[in-house]
DNA sequence: TCGAACAAATTAGCCTCACGAACTATTCCG
DNA sequence: CGGAATAGTTCGTGAGGCTAATTTGTTCGA
């Protein structure tokens, strides 16, 4: 039910950013509860940066993903030692390694782009066609948020 | 599989779940980040619920959290310690825990309602109004999700 | 009535995520 | 050549969350 008697003002925005919040935190703890234990909700947004943008630096990534460097290390260690990434180093500048996914790591993301038992797909069935618009309305707009650049 | 392999219908449903779910864990990230350092998203939300629903005992502020009671006890732990929660045990019956926010907890909420200058309210004030709107209904339709029982 | 079963919460030990500070390796440049 | 800059890594810390085991308290039935 989408109508508190609310006028056009944004009296509505007001209480957007705390509401917001709140959702996106709970949801998160929901999603990591129901996630595939083998690739984490981290390693999964990595593993995706990795497939549209790979070969990266990690350094890039680390922007990409809006993390410090040390976390990178951490996370493509664990996805290079699951035969996700691949490692290279750049001949010509010996400092620069760059990840590349490998067929395992495309094949387990589109895996888990069809997952449809999963927590969220049975929950996203279950809404109106309109509930499910806005949710893909609203999901562009968060993906722009998330990145974002800071500031 | 599912019933309906239809055309362009809900081809764009289809991907929702994956996207839903990266843009969730990235926004996540983000929030983290950018967050109160006195409060957690985890505790805020925590805090949150007490004040909705105290005073409640720590296993029924597990339910609704959605988490172990091992979690809870650890997260009222360090809000009572800071002084925004306060526990109360039932005289007749002496194992049930019931926490209740206090004054500075619920100022601390109202304030944190009122951050103005925070990453997320930023960015939603750039937004246009139709994207805010767009993400205040789906922020009811994530609340609603967030909360539902499991299965 | 007292001991067993149950219930609520806590403790202990483990893992991931993410950070800052300090370090290593490499390249660049004056 | 030797310092400064750049790319990554290591180390130690803390939050968040879990399971398994434990403690504390209550109830119930033989």
């Amino acid at each position: 039910m989408a109508a508190d008697s609310s006028p056009a003002r944004n009296t509505a925005a007001e209480d957007l950013a705390p509401r917001l919040r709140l959702a996106v935190a709970r949801l998160h703890r929901r999603l990591r509860q129901s996630a595939d234990p083998n690739l984490t909700l981290s390693q999964l947004s990595a593993l995706a940066s990795v497939e549209r943008d790979g070969p990266i630096t990690l350094g890039a990534l680390a922007r990409i993903e809006q993390v410090q460097p040390p976390t990178i290390t951490a996370l493509s260690g664990k996805l290079e030692a699951a035969g996700l990434l691949e490692r290279t180093i750049d001949e010509s500048d010996r400092r620069i390694h760059r990840v590349e996914i490998t067929p395992a790591g495309a094949k387990l993301l589109e895996q888990h782009r069809k997952r449809k038992n999963a927590y969220l797909d049975r929950r996203l069935r279950r809404l109106t066609e309109a509930d499910r618009a806005a949710l893909t309305r609203a999901a562009a707009i968060l993906e722009r948020l998330a990145a974002e650049d800071p500031q």
